[in-house]
DNA sequence: CAACGTTTTGTTTTT
DNA sequence: CAAAACGTTG
């Protein structure tokens, strides 16, 4: 069944039980490797609803099981697979009970989180101007530093975000209001979803229990975990029971430090479990030998380096070529020949990506591939999530969801003409959508639809609306995600129109997102898969005509990781955007990005071009 | 005082 | 290009 795998790869799948770290170097079959091991553990006798796969994403989970189906296990659907957010929120709806959390809470998104800061920064008059308060952005990244380093306000201060030193009691103390806040309004971030399961996999009462579902773990991509994640993974493996864990990872591959993550997990997994067996695959089974040179040659001149030596298998003699460029037009130009020559070769544009460092960076080549009638999907930086007429759909069926969600009401009710933020907020409290712990009052929703409430004159009309609108998705209890979306459509669309501009290209998205929910089987469902599991490609939004097409993959490095191409287009490989001109605060940031160039060249089996204009007009 | 229109600012990567 | 800050109108 596995006769491919080379030696260190079947002793991998092989391996029994214990804790098992295998550090594995680019394109040295790690996916495949650990799709095998899933594959071989039922086959073995593990029942595939106790195999726990977590995994960087919900689309490296479902590729990585339908790999293991491939090889020959049929029973892969009922394996649990997702990422640990993903899983988190599912945990905690069957369990969460013993923590005091009700099956009924909605999850926020960063963006969410940021906005309940910021009311929180009003409301405690640090917004004052005059006074230079973190925005709301920056309070919700401490936040989630904080939380996901396990590290001291005043340490990620300190070290992060010097210069809001001066105001980190005011910030102490919009984060416990802000604890406090998502409490009482049943709502967590994504923070809470490991936080809170790791209290759960930490807790006396329901510790062992919850490590008893699994009989196996495995994680991929585990240099991109973070400290909270690896203290729930030894919570789920507590040292008196059977410690069946399996990691995969690379230090060298490491992206994902902006959101915490650290190599230490790796380091340090044989002192969390001490009798770890250790893998290393060095074989790499993508590149072709001077593309492998190439790749090895960057990432050798990190001084964090690991030892690892990556051997080339493949045959191969072509050089990766090297292009610099007059300005940004003439490297669009180049990189449209050059994936139509490589066209004409017979690669499939499909088979062909241009990578880059940050989602605006492919602006000048999409209007260029447009031009030439080169289809492309590109994966990363969409901002469908934060377009804010998406969000108003999105806090309208919240409302429904979570009558106490308070940011949804903020933003909902500021839709209707003549109320402001002052209105809004006298409103909520009439409606005690904020209330003391758990009053039995009747909903705040059920008030707004029921009872007469005090508004502005010229408010009046839109709050009827508003009424009628929520109160039709109501109503018809029965009435499907999509066919909320379609009445709330109704209301949505004038108030659209008045308030943005390209306000067409904004209500195609708002039928996109009824599309999207027609897949749903609740509000509660499609609200939580939406939020941790955003679209992530135009693909993902235009539907599925695309699929028996031929298009050039676009994406930026974050969004390709785990994945491989026969060419591999690198733009911008410049200073001040690889590395970004954001990213060069300290030594650990600029290594991060000399390993996010190391992981961009490593996707290309055949064909690697990197190029980089050598003047901005606009400066980068 | 509150809503609304205009100017300025600041711009990565993702669960 | 969107959100914050500012200034004007209701
Ligand atoms: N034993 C093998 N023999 C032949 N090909 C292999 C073998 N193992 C893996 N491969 C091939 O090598 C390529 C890379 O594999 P895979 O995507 O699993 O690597 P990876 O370790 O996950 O890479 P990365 O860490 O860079 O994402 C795939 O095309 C896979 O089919």
């Amino acid at each position: 069944m596995f006769e491919d795998l080379n030696p260190e790869q079947q002793a991998a799948v092989n391996h029994g039980e214990g804790p098992l770290l295998i550090v594995a170097g680019a394109g040295s079959g790690k996916t495949m490797t650990l799709a095998a091991r899933v594959a071989s553990l039922i086959e073995r006798g593990t029942r595939p609803e106790r195999i726990l796969l977590l995994t960087f994403s919900r689309r490296a989970s479902r590729e990585m099981v339908s790999r293991a189906a491939r090889l020959g296990t049929s029973d892969t659907g009922r394996v649990w697979g997702g990422t640990f957010h993903a899983v988190g929120n599912r945990l905690l709806r069957l369990h969460g009970l013993a923590l005091g959390l009700t099956p009924d809470f909605t999850v926020l998104d960063q963006a969410d989180g940021a906005d309940v800061m910021n009311l929180l920064r009003d409301e405690h008059g640090y917004s004052a101007r005059a006074r230079r308060f973190p925005r709301k952005d920056t309070l919700a990244a401490i936040y989630s530093r904080t939380v996901n380093a396990g590290e001291r306000l005043t340490d990620v201060v300190k070290r992060h975000y010097p210069w809001c030193l001066d105001e980190v009691e005011g910030i102490r103390e919009i984060f416990r209001a802000y604890t406090e806040r998502k409490r009482q309004q049943h709502v967590l971030d994504y923070d809470d979803l490991l936080l809170f399961w790791k209290a759960l996999a930490t807790s006396p009462a329901t510790g062992s229990q919850l490590a008893q579902m699994f009989e196996h773990i495995l994680v991929d991509e585990y240099q991109d975990t973070n400290a909270l994640q690896a203290d729930i993974l030894e919570g789920m493996r507590p040292a008196a029971g059977p410690r069946n864990v399996t990691v995969v990872g690379d230090d060298a591959q490491s992206i994902y430090g902006f959101r915490a993550a650290t190599v230490k997990n790796i380091l340090e997994f044989p002192e969390r479990f001490p009798d770890a067996t250790m893998i290393k695959l060095e074989r790499n089974y993508r590149s072709t030998p001077p593309i492998l040179a190439a790749s090895n040659a960057v990432i050798a001149l990190s001084p964090q380096r690991h030892e690892k030596t990556l051997r080339p298998t493949r045959p191969g003699e072509t050089l990766p070529i090297l292009r610099a460029c007059l300005d940004e037009a003439e490297q669009s130009d180049a990189v449209c020949r050059a994936v139509l020559e490589h066209r004409e070769e017979g690669i499939l544009l499909k088979a062909q990506a241009v990578l880059f460092r940050a989602a605006y960076h492919s602006d000048h080549l999409e209007v260029e591939l447009a031009r030439r009638n080169i289809p492309f999907v590109k994966y990363g930086g969409l901002k469908f999530m934060e377009a804010a007429h998406v969000k108003d759909a999105l806090s309208c069926l919240r409302i429904l969801e979570n009558p106490l969600d308070e940011v949804s009401w903020f933003r909902v009710l500021q839709l209707l003409d003549g109320m402001g933020p002052a209105s809004a907020r006298r409103l909520m409290e009439e409606l005690e959508v904020r209330r003391e712990d758990d009053a039995h009052a009747a909903s705040p929703l059920a008030r707004f639809l029921d009872e007469p409430v005090a508004v502005p004159k010229g408010a009046a009309e839109g709050v009827r609306e508003l009424r009628g609108a929520l109160g039709n998705c109501l109503d018809a209890d029965v009435l499907p995600p999509a066919g909320q979306l379609a009445r709330l459509r109704t209301f949505l669309e004038p108030v659209i129109v008045r308030k943005y501009e390209a306000a067409a290209s904004r209500l195609r998205d708002l039928e996109q997102l009824e599309l999207l929910a027609s897949e749903a089987s609740s509000r509660g469902q499609f609200l939580a898969d939406l939020t941790l599991d955003p679209p992530s490609s135009t693909g993902d939004l235009a539907g599925p005509p695309h699929l028996d097409e031929d298009y050039l993959i676009l994406s930026t490095i974050h969004s390709a990781k785990g994945l491989e191409w026969d060419v591999v287009h690198v733009i911008h490989a410049a200073d001040g955007m690889i590395p970004s001109d954001m990213s060069t605060g300290d030594d650990d940031e600029i290594e991060e990005e000399r390993r996010l160039l190391y992981v961009a060249l490593t996707r290309a089996r055949d064909g690697l071009h990197v190029t980089y204009p050598q003047r901005y007009y606009r400066r980068p």
